[in-house]
RNA sequence: GGGUGCUUAGCUCAGCUGGUAGAGCGUCGCCUUUACACGGCGAAUGUCACAGGUUCGAGUCCUGUAGCACCCACCA
């Protein structure tokens, strides 16, 4: 056998005591990758039938592409949370044989790539106008290839299944060879095209930014009215004294110097007589027409708008409409120009605004100045505020592609998960603007147009497709220029989905995996990505990029504040794995700060919540937690204690690992022969045997559902409960007996085929979600249980089928724990319940009676009982303290163990509790309504319920009556037994009636 | 201005197509029981934001109110 894993099987008995996921980790995920077990394969036949999807060649397939991360960047708990789901889809179809790839790369991130290096460069004390475009582009590929890996190895940390054979990055030869095509494509359809508007300026990148790259939000600021005076009519002496000014409210004065006109109301009274007139704009002189447009709400301000098309969109507009001129006053990085007057020139905008005031303020032209709230524009990168700025740039037209983008999501084509978010997405699709595409950066690729002497534009596939079309037009060879922009590092991840997959060529992967299944994203991009992989998906392949588009929550800190570097609440995944020093998160904390102050309070918050630094919680119990997370809810709180739960949870599968193995391997040491024969016969299941299979059954289906619906939160907890709550505390301790050497043999065999093949295959089921522990188990398992294959990443996925529900099953162990549990109340709540005790049996049915057979050892066994003993009929049962399970009364005689005195008070809170349930019972069903219109089902069970609560009425009371009795007599019992005294006063108890 | 969510146990959150509330953590009590003290057993805790409505019945559906988030948008 080629099994990568033999060399390092240890006996079970060898398993380390407790599970250190530090240790194994690393090199479970080597020799997975070393197998090449994550590139897709043939599809398995026999394919699971719940999710599987087969073509019409009947073929099945699932494909996921992976939301490139930035390629310099590191990866944050949203990464690792998107990844981990995407893995656990990734491995559960590869598990259920289909033709499975997780396509992974990165992205080149054009801005944050290129301000990263910047400013690399500026603690080298080098400018990039310093370098050549060709030295600076070095720069970044030389980071690239150093910082590059860092992705790479905590994707695998985190286990990642992706197939790193078909890794890709949106720079690379093909991708770039995608983008230019889609580009000239585009433009071809003439969806693409250059013009001169207003756009987002960015004054400190110097590049223009799309709408979405633009944050608004409300800053204090002033509003500032400001006396433009009036020029004179030329008539003159109307009667009525004309203002000598008037009076413009502005949040921005200092654009006030590219003023091109005044604009009111037409339906104001106030100034409807100056329209048409002119006011002579302060510090230029220049005279200004006063001008009527709808736009200006009367009641704002003083009701007259300043109007500079050159610097608002609104302005633009409106300038438009009355054929202003635009006078732009801002050199590109927001400093006055040459339009400015002499003594403003050069001064960055914001001086300039203090200036102007200054020197208006001067002339007695500012009226006055208010406080003001409003939206500031900042670039979503250099937080820097956004200029609107008259420059050339290149445009998607994006109406035509827009349509066909929401139909598909209109016809279900492409479905969001949940649903709601398709209203987010018409919401915008609906409202759309072009779109901006260029950016006046060096990093990105490069836009495929050249211009000749004359600025003729030639759009081509290369820069030889380019001298030929203007050979074409001139007759001759023309020296030709390349556009020096790059394009949006979105437009070239808008054809991730296929250009990944070899698009424009007719790869074999780009007709088996395209559209692939699903887009696995955050809400926060649906307009950034989302969106346009579906137009481009549509424009070139005339397919939709996926079927579904799952978005999750985004991860926040246990406060609910979104995770950032400038707060130091940052956690980074790889640390919650491994663990980190306080020292080294301290560190990691304040490093590299873009406002240094705020150190001392990050270092004074981080030593506050995590005085230990963070320990180690290893991979699987990080994934974990974050399937819990996977709610619907928009915000998930990313809290270590529940991290630190799952790695309890972990600790609790390899715990029973420890135990399963034993059992196991000691079937096999001591006698194969007989296992084998008891393997090959139809093994004698136990009740409790057939209910952990009829409960893995179910378990089985949740997970399926739960996985169909993307609700990882239910998966999860449907595994924690069956592991942790049925198969460890109760079908492990049902069968400890059963398992002992001296135990009989069919019961033994039926037990230990139960435990391998329950457990082999809850391993399987487990598998997505937590990788490592389950392969490191089940490396160990699988030659007990006589299951073959090399690894559990490439083993079939579980199916409920083969383990049905068993009705009967279910009821008899449901009756077992229900005494058990009544037991164990009983003992719990009087403190004994380590103390080995006789139990009582009252009213016992025939059922109970054979259910008793049955189970009496067991019932012994699970409840510490030194006898069962059932009270013959008319017998006078000793005090005891009680409980009602269904018909049947369990009795723990009080025995000098039980004070009468508590006893009471635990009967006084049941018969509150009963009462309560009664009443509400006996009311609905005394109402005849509701015994006519609910439906037949839901009346019997009520009935059914009223007559268990009158049963424990009459028992309770009944032994309310008995306790209380013993109480006024006020003698034994009144102490606890312990010690040496316990035999005698038992005794004494016993002989009391 | 438009839109979308959220409000359930001390905390963080589940609760599917309506049948009368659950989990984890935390809290309290008992227990070294031979897989596990990273554990076992038991316990306590909720006028499901508020007000109406539909219904035999509402945490679950409808309307409104309040508070809190987020997204989009050009009010100077």
């Amino acid at each position: 056998m080629s099994n990568p894993y033999n060399q390092s099987v240890m006996p079970p008995s060898e398993m380390p005591k407790t599970y250190s996921p530090g240790e194994i980790e690393p090199h479970i995920y080597a020799r997975w990758e070393a197998a090449d077990y994550f590139a897709p394969r043939a599809a398995r036949t026999g394919v699971s039938p719940a999710t599987a999807e087969p073509t019409e060649a009947g073929e099945s397939h699932y494909c996921i592409v992976i939301p490139p991360p930035n390629v310099t960047g590191t990866l944050h708990m949203g990464h690792a949370f998107q990844d981990t789901i995407m893995d656990a889809l990734t491995r559960n179809h590869r598990m259920r044989g289909q033709r499975t790839l997780w396509q992974p790369g990165t992205d080149h991130a054009g801005i944050a790539t290129q301000m990263v290096v910047e400013r690399q460069l500026e603690g080298e004390g080098i400018r990039r106008t310093q370098l050549t475009r060709e030295a600076f582009v070095e720069r970044v590929w030389a980071w690239k290839e150093h910082s590059g890996g860092t992705i790479g190895r905590q994707m695998r940390r985190l286990g990642a299944s992706v197939d790193w054979s078909r890794e890709r990055f949106t720079m690379d030869a093909g991708l770039s060879r995608a983008v230019v095509e889609a580009f000239v494509r585009l433009h071809e359809r003439g969806l693409i095209y250059r013009g001169k508007r207003l756009v987002n300026w960015d004054p400190k990148l110097l590049t223009a930014l799309s709408d979405l790259e633009v944050l608004s939000s409300e800053e204090q600021g002033s509003l500032w009215h400001l006396r433009y005076p009036l020029v004179p009519e030329g008539g003159n002496g109307k009667g009525v004294a004309a203002p000598e000014y008037l009076v413009v409210a502005t949040t921005r004065p200092e654009t006030m110097l590219g003023d091109t006109a005044v604009a009111v109301n037409p339906h104001d009274e106030r100034y409807r007589a100056l329209i048409g007139r002119h006011v002579r704009l302060p510090l230029t002189g220049r005279e200004i027409p006063i001008i009527a447009d709808d736009y200006v709400d009367p009641a704002f301000g003083s009701g007259c708008v300043k109007i500079t098309p050159a610097h608002d969109f609104n302005d633009y507009a409106i300038g438009r409409r009355h054929n202003l001129p635009l006078i732009n006053v801002f050199a590109p990085d927001a400093r006055l120009n040459d339009e400015a007057p002499e003594a403003l020139r050069g001064l960055p905008r914001f001086t300039a605004r203090e200036r102007i005031i200054e020197q208006l303020a001067a002339q007695e032209l500012v009226e006055r100045i208010e406080p003001h709230k409003l939206m500031i524009p900042r670039g979503d990168r250099s937080g820097e505020v956004i200029e609107p700025y008259l420059t050339d740039q290149w445009y998607v037209s994006v109406a035509e592609l827009a349509g066909p983008a929401i139909a598909a999501v209109e016809s279900g084509r492409v479905r969001f998960v949940p649903d709601n978010w398709s209203k987010t997405y018409f919401q915008w699709m609906h409202n759309i603007q072009d779109w901006c595409i260029s950016r006046q950066l060096w990093w990105g690729h490069r836009i495929p147009a050249w211009y000749d002497d004359a600025n003729n534009i030639y759009v081509a596939r290369s820069a030889e497709d380019a001298s030929a079309q203007a050979r074409a037009r001139h007759g001759r060879d023309v020296p030709l220029r390349q556009d020096d922009d790059v394009l949006d590092t979105w437009f070239s991840a808008g054809l991730w989905p296929f250009s990944t997959l070899g698009w424009p060529d007719a790869t074999p992967e780009l007709a088996t995996f395209y559209p692939t299944d699903v887009l696995v994203t955050g809400f926060d991009i649906i307009f950034f990505w989302v969106a346009r992989m579906i137009m481009m998906g549509l424009a070139f392949m005339d397919e939709v990029p996926f079927r579904e588009v799952y978005v999750h929550g985004l991860i926040r800190d246990a406060e609910g504040q979104k995770m950032s570097k400038s707060k130091g609440n940052v956690i980074d995944p790889i640390d919650v794995i491994d663990g980190i020093e306080l020292p080294a998160l301290l560190a990691k904390r304040t490093a590299g700060l873009m406002q240094p102050h705020l150190a001392a309070g990050i270092e004074r918050a981080t030593r506050k919540q995590f005085p230990n630094g963070i320990p180690a919680h290893g991979t699987d119990a990080l994934r974990f937690t974050f399937a819990q997370l996977a709610t619907q809810s928009r915000d998930l709180r990313f809290d270590l204690a529940r991290v630190d739960a799952n790695r309890k949870f972990c600790n609790k599968l390899w715990q029973v690992a420890r135990f399963a193995l034993g059992a196991l391997s000691a079937a096999v040491d001591e006698a194969p022969q007989a296992a084998a024969a008891s393997a090959a016969a139809t093994p004698m299941y136990s009740a409790a045997d057939r209910w952990i299979r009829s409960r893995l059954g179910a378990t089985i289906e949740a997970v399926d559902q739960a996985v169909a619906d993307y609700r990882f939160d239910m998966a999860a907890s449907a595994l924690y409960e069956f592991t942790w709550n049925e198969l460890c505390d109760w079908y492990v301790e049902i069968v400890k007996p059963a398992l002992r050497p001296e135990a009989q043999a069919d019961a033994r065999a039926a037990a230990r085929a139960t435990l391998g093949s329950v457990f082999e295959t809850l391993l399987r089921l487990l598998h997505p979600l937590m990788p490592f522990i389950t392969e490191e188990i089940w490396q160990r398992l699988a030659p007990l249980v006589r299951v073959t294959g090399n690894t559990i990443t490439l083993a079939p996925w579980p199916r409920a089928a083969d383990f049905p529900r068993d009705a009967d099953a279910d009821a008899e162990i449901g009756w077992l724990r229900g005494v058990v549990e009544g037991a164990r109340q009983i003992k719990g709540e009087m403190d004994i319940a380590m103390r080995r005790v006789p139990l009582l049996l009252a009213d016992a049915s025939q059922s109970d009676l054979e259910r008793l057979r049955r189970h009496g050892a067991l019932l012994s066994h699970l409840a510490a009982l030194t006898e069962i003993r059932v009270l013959a009929q008319g017998e006078a049962p000793p005090p005891a303290a009680s409980a009602i399970v269904g018909e049947l009364t369990l009795l723990v005689p009080m025995a000098g163990l039980i004070e009468p005195a508590s006893e009471l008070a635990r009967l006084e809170k049941l018969v509150q509790k009963n009462r309560q349930e009664l009443a509400r019972a006996r009311a609905k069903l005394g109402k005849q309504e509701f015994v006519d219109n609910a439906p037949g089902e839901v009346v019997a069970q009520e009935r059914a319920r009223l007559a268990d609560f009158e049963r424990r009425e009459t028992g309770l009371a009944r032994q309310m009556q008995q306790v209380r009795a013993l109480a006024q007599q006020g003698e034994p019992g009144e102490r606890r037994g312990g010690g040496g005294g316990g035999g005698a006063t038992r005794a004494s108890a016993e002989g009391a009636p």
